[in-house]
DNA sequence: CGGAGCTGAGTAACCAGTTTCTAACAGAGC
DNA sequence: GCTCTGTTAGAAACTGGTTACTCAGCTCCG
């Protein structure tokens, strides 16, 4: 059976009164409808796939879309359901392959419920990160907001606009906005446990991004073992989030006569590994070196790194469970809180005697 | 002048009788125009700017609008305006730094234009990125593939759907697809004549993805400089692209007896260094490694990593000059391929007598 | 044989915007 | 004072889909 040309059904002479300069030959559901002589009905049924439709007019409805080379747009379905079937996440830095194992978690588990992740970055800038978490909540259905660096005023007074959202690695006291997170505070004290252990009593963190809530959650617990420790003494340096501010900061950790550095994550741990190995700094010779994070170069690193490992992948999981329960009305799970686990590698080792 | 809630040109009654659950109070156009007694028309040309609108009934809109916290769908806003002001860059593999680069270039000068970029990841997979690919064009206005793993039959058969599209680093020849692209051929020559004159004569090449069009231009040409200088010895090894891969690779590049190892890209570099230094062997006294593109922690690796750079925020910043070319009708400009540049760092040295 | 029940497909309302056309009104010119 | 013209804003068509409602036609049963 062919197509059938039929002019039963067609719809009103299209005017190309109000319309916009559009593509005259792009294939839409009147057009397949005109070539298969149905309804449009007929046609969006056919291809969503209702069984309400006759054997023998799905059939020709398939094989005027297969002709025309139907696709249905995504846009006007989008529009008409109310629902894009995809999700949105902001990250400060996606060459930090920290949010990378998170972006995979999280889109992994979202394909798996036929949604589609789109990605953004804010390149550590939170007035950018507003705009941009506006938007993109606006193109889709639900928004994951990886370590924002949004303030928490404009944060508090953003969230409903952005809802659903769900955060990881930040909250909102006194909301329901779902959020997961990373104890920064038991893996800063491990970490410091770590390297009393091995007699170092001097030691100098390198700080990273101020409006990283999880670099304060990091320097507070610090601070609270240099107070609690006699003879524990901590130097701050203001450094970053990258390889280069850490590499950079090589010099100025010598200066401190500190002998051991704590990190703000994996990437300046590598930066600063680096920088003093030009200084011919042996580690952990002379000085240890922790990171945090736990990203998978961190154990190809020469020597491999000391540091502290997140469930990354995880996170991005048990973000989309939450965000899904929240687009379909269930109630989010509980709060978590992971707890990151000290990988003891070789960066670290007794302090010289 | 206060908000006059009038009644005058209040649309028909709503009766949600084809309506989908959705949020009845959120605000649209109509409500605003309703809440401000004007047309949507109205509301629709001052939320665009147009100057047609008295000042007094503007303002009285733009308070309406702020009162019930309106902000245009861009679903619908799209869908009139047959454009989504977005384009989608696909790239099989996030975490390679080498294509955030491409990114970065991509999604500044897009945003420059008023454009935001969608970002997909195929994960090597040809399969998914084909689906992607499509899937992602049909979100947006246009498509920028990256080193796509798509074989050739299937992205010829594809480009017409997804245009407007811009290829990086592969082409498809015969066809009017812009593609910028890398000369891997004059960059493994420039690697070659580098450890020729440094006498080695034994090279062993870690291969990148079987997919990867520039992995195939990367073993073309060390086959013809192999089978053109006497004495000059390949072997190639099977290798990925990644850290891990790299790094299980050590010990097959050691059986080779090979003085120095071609790597797929920077990642298998730095895996493969790591193995090596596991190993016991020196780089570069006992062996030299190179690299590719330069991605920004090669100079931090121990040793710094010799390497070929290129240009990658160009490339990002060059595709969208053509993608905006080819959607708004201008010529795009002609096909461009970069010549990488060698950057002697130090991991590679003199063959050991 | 007639009415109830079921099935299948068309009609039209709807999603939330933009834009063309048109009508009302005001001011200018004769 | 009347017509012409220019502005302004509303009505309605349009983007491309989905779906509630309706109705025609068939089957089945009393």
């Amino acid at each position: 059976m062919g197509l059938e040309m039929g002019d039963t059904h067609r719809s009103k002479p299209r005017s190309r009164r109000g319309g916009v300069r559009r593509d005259p030959a792009a294939a839409t559901i009147s057009r397949v409808a005109d070539a298969a002589g149905v309804s449009r009905a007929t046609v969006s049924r056919v291809m969503n796939g209702s069984t309400t439709v006759a054997p023998e007019l799905a059939a020709r409805v398939r094989a005027a879309a297969e002709a025309l080379n139907y696709e249905p747009s995504l846009l006007a379905r989008s529009l008409a359901l109310g629902r894009t079937s995809t999700v949105s996440l902001i990250v400060p830095d996606l060459a930090n392959p920290m949010f990378q194992d998170i972006l995979r978690g999280l889109s992994t588990a979202a394909g798996a419920h036929g949604h589609r992740l789109m990605v953004a970055e804010s390149n550590e800038n939170a007035e950018a990160e507003q705009i941009l978490a506006v938007e993109a909540r606006r193109r889709s259905d639900g928004l994951v907001l990886a370590s924002s660096r949004i303030p928490e005023p404009q944060l508090r007074a953003l969230h409903e606009r952005l809802a659903p959202l769900v955060l990881l690695n930040r909250e909102i006291p006194g909301t329901a906005v779902p959020s997961l997170s990373v104890d920064y505070h038991a893996g800063i004290r491990a970490i410091v446990a770590h390297l009393l252990g091995y007699g170092h009593r001097r030691l100098v963190y390198l700080a990273g991004p101020p409006a990283s809530t999880s670099n304060t959650d990091r320097l507070v617990t610090l601070r609270a073992e240099a107070a609690g420790s006699p003879g524990f003494h901590l130097t701050e340096l203001d450094c970053g989030s990258t390889f280069e501010t850490g590499h950079a900061a090589a010099r100025a950790v010598l200066a401190t006569g500190a002998t051991a550095v704590v990190a703000f994550n994996d990437m300046v741990a590598f930066g600063a590994l680096s920088g003093l190995h030009e200084l011919g700094v042996s580690v952990p010779g002379q000085l240890s070196i922790t990171g945090f994070d736990d990203i998978p170069f961190a154990r190809y690193t020469t020597p491999p790194l000391t540091t502290a490992s997140i469930p990354k992948n995880e996170l991005g999981r048990q973000a989309w469970e939450r965000l899904w329960a929240l687009m379909s009305g269930a109630p989010p799970g509980y709060d978590a809180r992971f707890q990151p686990r000290l990988l003891v590698r070789d960066t670290t080792g007794p302090v010289r005697a």
